[in-house]
DNA sequence: ATTTTAGTACGTCATTTAGC
DNA sequence: GCTAAATGACGTACTAAAAT
């Protein structure tokens, strides 16, 4: 499987943590913390896709039950046509001759 | 009894689609 | 254009039925 591209580190700041946390947006965080967040986010992004993949195919599948009763449905009144244009036939050919 | 085969559901990644 | 959701594609694990 594709690697995921690498998450370039901050380059350290040199200033206080207090100052850095301070001013903080995900970027200026302890290497640990972004490695977890990052990993937090990965999890969650996985478990929304696992449920969203579960739906679909659930969703597939009943769309593939649909048609197949369709197609049972419309193969019973193909039939009763032909049937019925068989026994029109017959009459038709008793009239005519 | 065991191996092989065919069918099914699942998780993940890549890509597409829809809404903003 | 960007983001989240939906879907396609692929590999894996499991299982029941068939072949050996």
């Amino acid at each position: 499987m594709a690697v995921i591209g690498e998450e370039t580190e901050p380059a350290a700041t040199g200033l206080p943590q207090s100052v850095v946390m301070a001013s903080t947006p995900a970027s200026l965080q302890s290497p640990q913390q972004l490695a977890e967040e990052v990993s937090r986010k990965r999890e969650l992004r996985l478990m929304k896709n696992r449920k969203a993949a579960k739906e679909c195919r659930r969703r597939k599948r009943e769309y593939v039950r649909c048609l197949e009763t369709r197609l049972t449905m419309l193969e019973v009144q193909n039939k009763k046509l032909i049937d019925e244009l068989n026994y029109l036939k017959e009459i038709y050919s008793g009239i005519s001759s």
